[in-house]
RNA sequence: GGGGGAAUUCCCGAGCGGCCAAAGGGGGCAGACUGUAAAUCUGUUGUCACUGACUUCGGUGGUUCGAAUCCACCUUCCCCCA
């Protein structure tokens, strides 16, 4: 099988401007991809995952991918999909986040002579001329055509500032500049990317007069089709400081019944023949799909040895097997004591389990946190200093754990 | 440029000058049930020194014994006309 049939078999992709044409490409390893990452946050997300390892699967066919980095986007910040206007972030924040960004990235696809080809857009997309632009670009395209785009018909109802409205030329530019300058014929991305990288290739036919191509991925979504890799709004990141890798691995281990396969069909690298026999597994066998997704996802993101730690943790805590030495950890300061003791309540501040005290004895009172296996029964409950220099497990709920220590 | 409307807690959204820490829904958190799943049911969801006090309703001033509610100005957004 080779590697279109493959992606294809994987479920990833979504939609294709030419599919004989990009099979023809990407099976021979002639493909001179890019998918660019417009740097909103200091650190990639689950989300973008999918597309780092699209990416690498077709490095590994042969093909050569081209990260562009949107140092030059994000100034504008795409509208694609969304209700509201992005935050603006400042120039600094930007390049800051380009930054963390090409870190992760170094770690997971392989730069440099003959590879992959790290750029950003904001080299040639800061000193454009806004006239020459214009003249150049703006003629190709048609208001009328780009009102109609998919992607800001939520914003045709709320309002779309013209800054925004500029996003899909921006990234259309982009791809004719890559075509141009670095032969590249093909750019991946979301499926909320579509319009946009339609227009990349529109652009090329009408300037240069050659055929691009475009192919989506589709989006990571569960059963009941939101999209995945956010936990409580907030993203699962991939730097190990904003999201640990034991609860990355928990993340994962936590899937739906219902998207345990297609998680691991769309994000391992797990052989399709192997993937087909787990499909057959019997019901019984469903944690451990997701002690497998949860395993080769941590492996893949913070290497095999993060993965074990994280997956004795996890055993040590659901199944009293196993080592718990990497359980979240607080050190209290013995300054935080009073009369040799300290309350529950302040540990959960302590610990970022609770917000803030009124929440902190809310979960007391609904019975929610225990300690080294007892109930916690009381507001008022305090842990003495002896209890605390020997180290305690503090448990929230059904499997927030973290241990503390003088 | 002219006219009209809107801004409420994490989000959506109700809110009569006092009974408003502010309805309802979503989301979150916890409890029960479970398989570290889903669904369901229950409780909870501003802060603290928690039967009480304090700080919140775009911003700044004002009216009033008392303002999320009334007035003025400002900011931002939406709609209609040009």
């Amino acid at each position: 099988m080779q590697i279109y049939e493959e992606l294809q078999a994987r479920g990833l992709i979504a939609q294709v401007t030419d599919e004989p044409q990009i099979r023809e490409l990407v099976n021979n390893g002639k493909a001179r991809f890019y998918i660019g990452f417009d740097c909103t946050a200091d650190s990639l997300t689950a989300g973008h995952f999918m597309a780092l390892t699209l990416m690498k699967r077709l490095q590994m066919a042969g093909n050569k991918p081209i990260a562009l980095i949107g140092g030059g986007t994000t100034m504008i910040g795409d509208p694609s999909g969304r209700t509201d206007m992005r935050k603006m972030l400042t120039k600094e924040d930007i390049d800051h986040n380009a930054e963390c960004f090409k870190r992760q990235m170094e770690k997971f696809i392989e730069f440099g002579e003959d590879k992959a080809m790290m750029i950003n857009n904001a080299d040639w997309l800061l000193n454009l001329n806004y006239v020459d632009m214009l003249r150049d670009v703006g003629a190709c395209f048609s208001v009328n055509n780009m009102l109609r785009a998919e992607c800001y018909k939520q914003r045709m109802e709320k309002g779309l500032s013209f800054l925004e409205f500029n996003y899909m030329i921006m990234q259309s530019y982009d791809f004719y500049y890559l075509f141009k300058n670095y032969d590249c014929n093909l750019q991946f991305g979301g499926d909320d990317q579509w319009s946009n990288m339609l227009g990349g290739t529109e652009l090329i036919r009408r300037k240069l007069g050659k055929d691009a191509n475009a192919m989506t991925i589709t989006l990571l979504t569960d059963s009941q089709g939101k999209k995945m890799g956010k936990t409580a709004g907030n993203a699962v990141w991939l730097d190990p400081n904003k999201t640990s890798p034991f609860d990355f691995y928990q993340y994962w281990r936590n899937v739906d019944d219902a998207d345990v396969m297609k998680c691991i069909r769309m994000l391992t690298f797990i052989p399709l023949e192997e993937i087909e026999e787990m499909d057959k597994w019997e019901d019984s066998r469903i944690n451990e799909k997701k002690a497998i997704l949860a395993y080769s996802l941590t492996a893949l993101v913070h290497g095999d040895e993060e993965a074990r730690k994280a997956e004795e943790t996890s055993r040590a805590l659901f199944s009293g097997a196993g080592d718990d030495a990497n359980m979240p950890h607080t050190v209290v300061e013995e300054a935080s004591l009073s009369d040799g003791s300290i309350t529950v309540i302040d540990l959960l501040v302590l610990g970022g389990l609770a917000q803030s005290k009124g929440e902190a004895r809310r979960l007391i009172d609904q019975g929610g946190i225990s300690i080294d296996g007892e109930k916690v029964t009381s507001v008022g409950a305090t842990v003495s200093k002896e209890a605390l220099s020997e180290g305690i497990k503090l448990k929230k709920g059904k499997k927030i754990f973290r241990k503390y220590s003088l």
